[in-house]
DNA sequence: CGATCCCGCCACATT
DNA sequence: AATGTGGCGGGATCG
């Protein structure tokens, strides 16, 4: 657009070839050729601005109509460009004389043109997203200064703010390495949990006392500001550490800068920051001494990193009003939660980002449990106070990149006090959720409100015994928050959701109308899902794609959610007969479920085979679960263990079991929980995948370690999907009982990796698609099947069998066959696979859950489901997301 | 008139 | 010394 664009944009546009040809051909080239290569970037400029320049101060000199020509021009350009691009010389030469005239009177190009964010945006532009990981796109800066038609300097501010990002990496002189947002998440997930620790109690300050803040301000920048010190902050999470120890005025400013102004958004609980705060705030070194100029300067850096964020949709402009007046001020609208890891892009180029989102997502949990199960143990002491969030947040938090070594260190440092902040969210959303469970619902995310079903989920006993109470709740909190809000909703999360009533309005609620949670007594379950929202989206598929790609956010590269929310729906209906007890409360949280929050517990259950149907509040589901766990020390479950048997360690695996709750296959899970119980050692944990609204009302829960077999993935970091997993739509669970899939231990852990992928994405196609409630066993292999296979057939014969391990669709089958209810709802189970290790990349999942579920920008086959799972996160998030979002996205 | 922030001088770093 | 980087702030624009 701007003026200038022709000569630019000409260039970089495919018309371009031809102007730059005439360009060289005529002169430019012969001067310019001497130089490096290079400048022939630039010489595209320097031989249409020439004439054109002449041309353009004859025209405007000549007529202010051509001016007006010219400006209307810029709506043709494109065509122009194009016409350009094919017509000959001489045409083109017209061409440029008409832009040029054009150009010529904007010749001025307002300043706007030439901001910073514009060009920014522009610079975006020439990249991907999420480039290929093969493809290494090196940006040569002269060149792109060239194209754009900017000083170089202007280019270095641009690249020096995405440096503190990782989107770009500097190789060599004049040039740097585009990476893209595949480790955005990751980046942001440390920035913030670096920003937590330098700046947590600052702005936790700021936000409440707000402006009085600016007087301590003082005070407390000399407290936490010493840390910082000049350090960069996340550099090192850059391979390159190297390059740190060099750093001199480097690492200075822009990029810290830029770093830790980001880190104030996300520690930020208002996700807004005002520009004169964060001024404040970096100054550091001058703390007292305010001296204004300096903090004139400094806001006007900060003015120029706002632009780069703006421009990658991570932030927007929006203003505070303070008692004096407004202020400026930025809003953070990127992803803010990491639970998996990831998130944040989906807006930002929506189209790409979903796909990338998953991946991510995956890569990041798997990788996490790759590197380690010693975190995990670490976790698991965490977990010990706090349950399953801690753990799993970790997990989800974990990096996944290849560095991981040094990563490892950093995150186990990040993460551990990133748990402890959490934890401390953590109680107190569980106070509040203990209160009502639909609060915690509501608090979190609106569309999560549906109730959230805990299973237990098989592991040590250590853990599992403390922690359930606790655990149950505060892990459902921690999953809304977490994960949730990292879709996207999360942050607006605070939604008020329909919690209980909107649940209840599902019609279904049941024993616990209010609570979103319910326990399950049957033992060895340990998912919870949430039921999607209501949001409209179980209707149709879009929700499932919402689902999606909270999933794929979540990582699992759960791609079975979609059919779920109906599954949902009609297994609430069914489901309410067969229930015993609890069944109505699954129901409500089927129904609520719209909202999907899962959570995982660890622990151990057991068996009791009632309690189960305890579900009423969240908190007796907690104290349920504790009973659970003592059932689970004393295995009941014969049916189950033969299955089960098979594969011990349910930690390990984590092999899902999903049961119903009825008491007729609480015995296997017995088993599993044994197994589990042996496993202590893991604990187990689970990724969870939210359910989006496409799967609605599934959560996916994965088991983070790896059991021995697991292992194997572990090293490949798909570990927890590889592994058993367990994945409970909400429904399904509300009219089943319990979906348990035994673990395949050995099964699985061999497996690994294709074979699950594989499946996992035919059964999310297809069995979603049936709806019905699934339930995923990890092995379907292992067990030839207790339970007749029967169950499965009444199901529904559709999705049915093909992806449906054996076993599992015995096992459902059982289970059905025990509750009518069940009947009535084909269970299905399906194993999940996940790619394991490998897989991991997104490339492969994708490929894997491909159509359905995801889609990349590249391979998107549709368009329209996309948009689709995107409109409807949209729809969560908040309108100003959304038009930001949009903005985002059409720019890109 | 305050908010923005372009522009480019010039110091420091690297080659 | 030449060239790459990028801090910095004057002052033009914008709203």
């Amino acid at each position: 657009e701007n003026i200038f664009d022709r000569c630019r944009m000409a260039p970089k546009t495919p018309i371009k070839n031809e102007p730059v040809d005439l360009s060289k051909q005529r002169g430019c080239t012969p001067e310019r050729s001497p130089i490096t290569p290079v400048k022939l970037i630039d010489r595209p400029q320097p031989d249409p601005w020439t004439p054109t320049a002449n041309l353009k101060m004859l025209v405007s000199a000549a007529s202010p109509d051509m001016r007006d020509r010219e400006k209307k021009k810029e709506l043709f350009r494109p065509i122009e460009n194009s016409e350009q691009s094919d017509t000959p010389d001489s045409l083109q030469y017209d061409m440029v004389d008409d832009s040029t005239v054009d150009e010529f009177e904007k010749q001025r190009p307002s300043r706007k043109q030439k901001s910073l964010g514009l060009l920014c945006q522009k610079f975006l532009a020439r990249y991907p997203s999420y480039p290929l990981s093969t493809e290494k796109t090196t940006i040569s800066l002269d060149e792109v200064a060239s194209i754009l038609g900017v000083e170089r300097r202007r280019i270095y501010d641009i690249v020096n703010v995405l440096e503190s990002l990782h989107l770009v990496s500097r190789v060599a002189k004049n040039q740097y390495c585009w990476h893209g947002r595949h480790n955005l998440s990751q980046t942001l997930q440390m920035l913030q949990e670096a920003g937590e620790l330098q700046y947590g109690e600052l702005m936790t300050f700021f936000q409440h006392k707000e402006q009085d803040l600016e007087y301590k301000l003082g005070e407390r920048k000399k407290e936490t500001i010493p840390d910082s010190q000049g350090r960069p902050l996340l550099d090192f999470s850059e391979p390159d550490c190297t390059s740190a120890s060099a750093n001199s005025r480097k690492d200075k400013s822009l990029r810290i800068m830029s770093q830790k102004f980001v880190m104030l958004f996300l520690v930020s609980k208002t996700k807004i920051v005002t520009l004169d705060i964060a001024a404040k705030i970096l100054i550091e070194e001058t703390q007292d001494t305010v001296d204004h100029s300096k903090f004139k300067t400094k806001v006007r850096r900060l003015y120029d990193i706002a632009n780069v964020l703006t421009s990658l949709g991570l932030i927007k402009k929006v203003h505070v009003t303070e008692e004096r007046g407004r202020k400026p001020a930025f809003k953070w609208i990127g992803p803010v939660e990491f639970p998996g890891k990831t998130d944040e892009p989906r807006r930002h180029s929506p189209a790409s980002d979903p796909l990338p989102g998953m991946q991510r997502g995956a890569r990041a949990p798997f990788q996490t449990c790759a590197t380690g199960k010693q975190r995990f143990t670490r976790h698991a002491s965490f977990s010990g106070a706090q349950p399953c969030e801690g753990t799993r947040r970790k997990v989800s938090s974990e990096p996944n990149s290849p560095r991981q070594e040094r990563q490892d260190e950093c995150c186990s440092k990040m993460i551990n006090l990133a748990a402890v902040c959490r934890q401390k969210i953590e109680e107190d959303t569980r106070n509040k959720a203990c209160a009502t469970g639909t609060i915690l619902n509501s608090a979190r995310n609106p569309s999560i409100t549906s109730p959230l079903s805990l299973l237990p989920v098989p592991g040590d006993s250590d853990f599992c015994v403390n922690p359930l109470p606790q655990a149950v709740f505060p892990v459902v909190q921690a999953d809304v928050p977490s994960l949730s809000l990292p879709n996207g909703i999360s942050s607006q999360a605070p939604h008020p959701t329909t919690p209980a009533t909107s649940k209840t309005e599902n019609g279904k609620p049941t024993l616990l109308p209010s609570q979103p949670f319910l326990c399950f007594p049957s033992s060895s379950l340990f998912m919870l899902c949430g039921g999607l929202q209501e949001n409209n989206l179980r209707e149709t598929l879009p929700a499932a794609g919402d689902v999606r790609n909270r999933s794929a956010e979540a990582q699992a590269a759960v791609p079975p959610g979609a059919c779920q929310k109906r599954s949902s729906h009609k297994c609430s209906s069914p489901s309410a007969p067969v229930d015993d007890e609890e069944p109505a409360a699954k129901k409500q949280t089927v129904d609520a479920s719209d909202v999907p929050l899962s959570l995982v517990v660890p622990k151990k259950p057991f068996e009791s085979p009632k309690a189960k149907s305890t579900p009423g509040s969240g908190c007796t589901s907690a104290e349920h679960l504790e009973d659970f766990h003592l059932d689970l020390t004393s295995p009941t479950a014969p049916e189950a263990a033969d299955k089960e048997s098979t594969k011990p360690l349910d930690s390990q695996e984590q092999e899902k079991c999903c049961q119903n709750k009825d008491p007729d296959q609480p015995s296997p899970r017995k088993e599993h929980i044994s197994k589990e119980n042996a496993y202590q050692p893991f604990l187990p944990q689970y990724l969870y995948v939210q359910p989006t609204a496409g799967l609605s009302s599934f959560n996916f829960l994965f088991s983070a370690n790896q059991a021995p077999g697991a292992l194997s993935l572990a090293a490949s970091q798909l570990p927890s999907l590889s592994v058993p997993c367990v994945v409970m739509p909400s429904a399904a669970l509300a009219s089943f009982p319990l979906v348990c899939s035994p673990a395949i231990t050995s099964p699985l852990s061999s497996v690994p990796d294709g074979s699950f992928s594989a499946t996992s994405v035919n059964f999310s196609m297809s069995s979603l698609a049936s709806a019905t409630p699934l339930f995923i066993g990890t092995t379907a292999v292992v067990t030839p099947k207790v339970s007749p296979a029967p169950a499965v057939d009444p199901q529904q014969p559709a999705h049915p069998a093909p992806h449906l391990s054996p076993v599992l669709a015995s096992s459902c089958g059982a289970v059905k066959l025990d509750s009518p209810a069940c009947v009535g709802h084909p269970v299905t189970l399906l194993k999940l696979q996940q790619p394991s290790s490998a897989p991991l990349t997104p490339k492969s999942i994708r490929p894997v859950c491909h159509e359905a579920f995801f889609k990349t920008p590249g391979s998107l086959g549709d368009p329209v489901a996309w948009k689709k799972n995107e409109s409807n996160q949209t729809r969560n998030a908040s309108s100003v997301q959304r038009r930001l979002e949009i903005s985002s996205t059409s720019p890109d």
